[in-house]
This record gives C-alpha cells, structure tokens and sequence, in this order.
DNA sequence: AAAAAAATTTAGATTAACCTAAAAATTGAT
DNA sequence: ATCAATTTTTAGGTTAATCTAAATTTTTTT
C-alpha cells in the first residue's frame, strides 16, 4: 500500500527533528511542526508504527525504523531536486521554491526521479546548500560552522542558511550574500552583537546576531 | 476555499465528456469515468454546484459554469505541459508520461505553470497532438480527420490519437508511427476491413480497422 | 397509458485525518 | 516520597469521499 501525503510528510519531520543522532521525537513536537494537535499525532503514530514505519512504545516517542528512514530520503530528495529544478532550470528566486516543491515531493514515479536528476547533472546541493540524498538513499550532512562561530578576521565562504523563510532569504538578497559568497568577519559590535561583516571585496554591513545564526559557513 | 484533487479530476472529465457542444454530462457516465458508483457521484455533483463549478439539476446531467470551465481548462493546460517538459526535456516515451501527468497536474501554483510554459517555448500540442490552452484559457480544438474516413490513394499527414493507453502508443511505435509522419492508404482489404498504409517512405503495412479508428490525421 | 427497465437519488455506513475534552502516565519540585 | 505540572493517550465527534441497498424518477417498450 502507497504511503499518503500526510504520512509522508509526518516521515519527513520526524526524520528533521530526530536529527543526526537519530533521538526520539516528542508528540508535542510533531504536534507543533505539523500544525496539529497532540491528540491527532498519537493517531498518526500508531497508523505507521502499525505499517512499520516508526519505532513507538507509548509516552516514549518515536524513531524511524529503517523502513520508515528509507521514506523520509527519498520524500527529501524529490523536494531538494524539485528545489534545483525551479530555480536552475525556471528562474525561480530561492526565497520562491519552498512551497512548490512540499507540493512536488509527493509525487510518486522513481522513474521520474531519476530523470530529473540526471537532467539536472546530479547536483551535489540544493539552492539553500543542503545535501541531496543519492539513488541509493545516502545522505550525508557536511558540517559547517554557524556564522557566530567564526572568529574577527576570518574568511569564510557561505555555504548554507539554518532558516529557510522567504523573508529571511530576501534579506540575505538585499544583503548581497549569496551561496558561495566569502565572508569576513571584521569586528563583533558591542552594543547589540552586530557582526561588520565584508561580503565578496564589496562593502561591510552590519548583520544583526539574529542573521548570523542562521548563516552556515566553512573556512577556507 | 481550494478545489480538492477530486474535484478537480471531476471537472476535467465533465469537460472531457460534455465534449466541444457542450452537451449535459449524465451521473453514470462519470460514474463509469471516475471509477466510482453513481450514488457517489451524485454526492459530488451537490457539492460542485454548490461551489458553483456546473450547473445541476436533479436527473437532469450536468454542464460546467464559466468558473468550472475555466478550472477544468487549467488543470488540462497543466496536464499537457507537464507532458511536453517529460518527454521534450526528461526524455520519456509518449507512453510512459499520462500517469504521472495525472498527479502534477494538480500542483497549484499559477506562476509554476507560466514559467513552465515559457521554459517549453510555449508548446502548441503536447505530446499525443492534443492542443495545449493558452494562459488565458483559450482552447481551440484542430479538426482533424480519422484515419477511416480518408480515401485510398490520398497521402495525410498524422496529427494525433484518439486513444491514450500505454498499449496502443507502444503499438504505433512499433509500427514506425509517428506525430507528424505522413501515411497514404494504398487500399483497404475486404476481409477484415484492415487498411494498408505506407508510413512515410518506408514500408507498407497492414493498419487493423481498431487502430485506424483511432489515428487523427489532416490533409495536405 | 401502463408496465417494465434503466438511471438517478436518498439513506445509512465506512475510512482517513483531523478536532475537543477528559483521563492517565510521566516528570519535576518540594 | 508526595503532590503538582506537564505530556500523552483515550473517548467520542466531524468532514470529505467513498460504499451498498433501497427508494424514486425518467425513459422505453408494450
Ligand atoms: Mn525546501
Ligand atoms: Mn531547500
Ligand atoms: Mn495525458
Ligand atoms: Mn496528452
């Protein structure tokens, strides 16, 4: 039996909120991520616990079993591939592809998939610079530094954004900071935490505290 | 309020059914189209009226509004790029791509729809030779010929199908039949009432009465 | 114009995904 | 260790989309 949009999509936060270390959900947090009430998610989680998608023994939690982990890569997949294709191949901004690919991801043919992705050249990254997940099911999470961990003088490339909002990437527009971009770190301001940050060889800017927690960045 | 999948798929086969006249759609023939039972049927033809997408009548069928119309058009504009960018850009058979154009089809974003479309380079037809709306919701139908009622001797240039199965497609391929290839019916034999057809300047073959029905095409 | 047949609608259920309110279990604080 | 606060589950409903069986309306045939 096909997995519906709604178990998909429970799937894809679980595996989001579990993190790398692989920890036991809360109801209250799938509650809060999925816009439900805790009460709908214990309804949820014994349909796919029953379908062996999710480990769950009551008021303890849950961790997708493998079955279920299988699941929620490919769900994210289609959604970063879907992501590469709006924006590499229709122009689209990456503060606009959001929503239209939690549409995409649902759809069903692996056939398709795979296709998508050799037309896109398997791409490495999606526009916000997270993985994608290979054919075979294969993620892997490069570790970046937070922007607030880099220290006065350093050069950093940019590399990702822990928000995703649209609001937030149209900062980072106005800001001139795009994937890729180089960033120096030329003074912490005092009064509010601003950091005077040089973006590519171009100007210094203050980013607020707020921004730079958000940023993802390497050393080089 | 947001049209459903099904309401959707509903409106889609009211158009398709009600034909270019326009002409009442009855219970049991969607009943037949949807793979549903007429009682359910009925239900969803109170709540479309309701919606003011058809105008309905108890016992009486029913034809879309203006507001239905205009749906159903989208969904099939939709439909019919999708087509084109599976087998222009993705490289899918023409028989491979209906199924999945079903479910993308419903993807709701207008602004996708207009960057798809330029992307394609605003396609005429899709991949079977079925018009393809233009963003404002034109939708001209070509009137072409069917392959029965052209003469013997006569060379036609092939425009479309009037079937969409897998089978059927896989069929023409195998026969050398093409979108936009010319067939000349050399003659029609008398005991099956097949037809035989030279395909462009290759061979000719024998074309059963099932698969002629079937062949739209145009003089030339 | 009846009677028979066919088409359609109504009545009453079911399932998935949600809800509120109440009960039960776990956690945390004295 | 006990009590209070928090979290989670259970109980009992709702809505959309489906179903079967029965009732009603329309159409066709005699
Ligand atoms: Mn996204
Ligand atoms: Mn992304
Ligand atoms: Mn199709
Ligand atoms: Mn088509």
């Amino acid at each position: 039996m096909q997995n519906s949009f709604t178990e998909e999509n429970y799937l894809k936060i679980i595996h989001a909120l579990s993190g790398r270390e692989g920890l036991e959900v809360s109801t209250n947090a799938l509650a809060e991520s999925t816009s439900t009430r805790a009460a709908s998610v214990t309804d949820m989680l014994r349909k796919l616990a029953e379908k062996g998608l999710i480990h769950y023994k009551k008021y303890q939690g849950v961790r997708l079993t493998e079955s279920g982990e299988k699941v929620a890569i490919n769900v994210i997949r289609k959604h970063r591939l879907w992501e590469v294709f709006l924006v590499e191949k229709l122009g689209f901004g990456w503060d606009e592809v959001h929503d239209i690919a939690e549409e995409l991801e649902h759809i069903a043919s692996d056939h398709l998939v795979e296709r998508l992705d050799s037309f896109l050249g398997h791409p490495r990254f999606d526009p916000h610079g997270d993985p994608i997940p290979d054919a075979k099911g294969n993620l892997t999470e490069p570790d970046y530094l937070i922007l607030t961990d880099v220290a006065i003088g350093e050069k950093v490339r940019m590399m990702g954004v822990l928000d995703h909002a649209p609001s937030f990437l149209q900062h980072l527009d106005r800001a001139g900071i795009t994937l890729g971009c180089i960033l120096e770190i030329k003074e912490i301001n005092e009064y509010d935490k601003s950091a005077s940050v040089q973006i590519g060889d171009k100007q210094t800017l203050f980013i607020s505290l707020e921004v730079s927690k958000n940023l993802l960045v390497q050393r080089r």
